[in-house]
DNA sequence: TCAAAAGTTAACGTTGACGTTAACGTTAAA
DNA sequence: TTTAACGTTAACGTCAACGTTAACTTTTGA
């Protein structure tokens, strides 16, 4: 079969039923095809989206809110093919990418301060790990008060 | 003076009061000096630790225990210098600086994680920048139907 | 076929990280 | 000195992001 169970999809991404439902309720994850029973049937598409949305939250540490702009944003790219028709439509258009142009500007000037900080972080612990080093060769080329000299 | 009344730290930090007070009673900002009335009086140091904190937080997206454990390590580190004396405390010195090493290392693996997936967003939001743009130059070239030939 | 396993919705509970309000004491400037 | 501005603690409120439980229906394997 090329669809998925609920829990199939939580054993996989290692998230709850609850929070795959969750997700789903805050327009966050697509909702998924139904049994005639009511039962969710996911695809592979839901696993990818899942995955990217425990990256964005566990390595950029946005709240849910900020990652569905992010992915709504994405989405609307994919989808948004060459559709243009008339001269309204394409002022509309233009409209929407210069939209678009700036919420993925404003989205590189935070990645990129972020890069920033976690490199400065980065550095800091390398400094640290320099210290503890330095501390254990002095215990033992300092072995004890008055010992062996 | 070269103490600080909250409200200064406040707006020095862009800081509530509140949160100021409560990261205090948590433990991850340490308690000021008081006043004969009972008014914390704040240093440089406070003003520097809560830098800190609020980079970890807003960049790293680490909760406020994780920043703790963080910056007690950090504390530790440098409180903690030359002062062993007997081979018992030698050993004991040796035990915590392997411990601080090993969740320094810890810490390393995860910026690491952040870094690489930071990047991976970056090239991304470059990608969609590229194509936003890609669809506003379509709507210049390709004016309308019929139009102009 | 039929019970156990797994699914569903609905609703209330919890936790972290504060916001807000109340009731009161301290500082500072007029 | 006195009063407005600012500080304090204590306690309750809030919001996001789920956890948990209940009551019920659907799937599934022996």
């Amino acid at each position: 079969m090329d669809t998925f169970k609920i829990d199939d999809v939580a054993k996989a991404s290692g998230l709850t039923k609850r929070t795959i439902r969750y997700w789903e309720e805050i327009g966050l994850l697509m909702a998924p095809e139904r049994s005639e029973g009511g039962m969710r049937l996911y695809t592979r598409q839901h696993l990818e989206r899942l995955q990217q949305i425990m990256k964005a939250r566990d390595v950029l540490g946005y709240t849910l809110q900020e990652i569905q702009e992010f992915v709504a944003i994405r989405e609307e790219l994919l989808n948004h093919r060459q559709t243009y028709l008339n001269v309204e439509d394409q002022e509309q258009k233009k409209q929407e990418l210069l939209e678009m142009k700036r919420i993925v500007s404003q989205q590189i000037e935070m990645v990129d301060q972020k890069l920033e900080t976690l490199n400065e972080f980065r550095k800091e612990l390398d400094h640290m790990t320099t210290r503890i080093e330095n501390g254990l060769v002095q215990l033992q080329t300092t072995p004890r008060e008055g010992d062996s000299n």
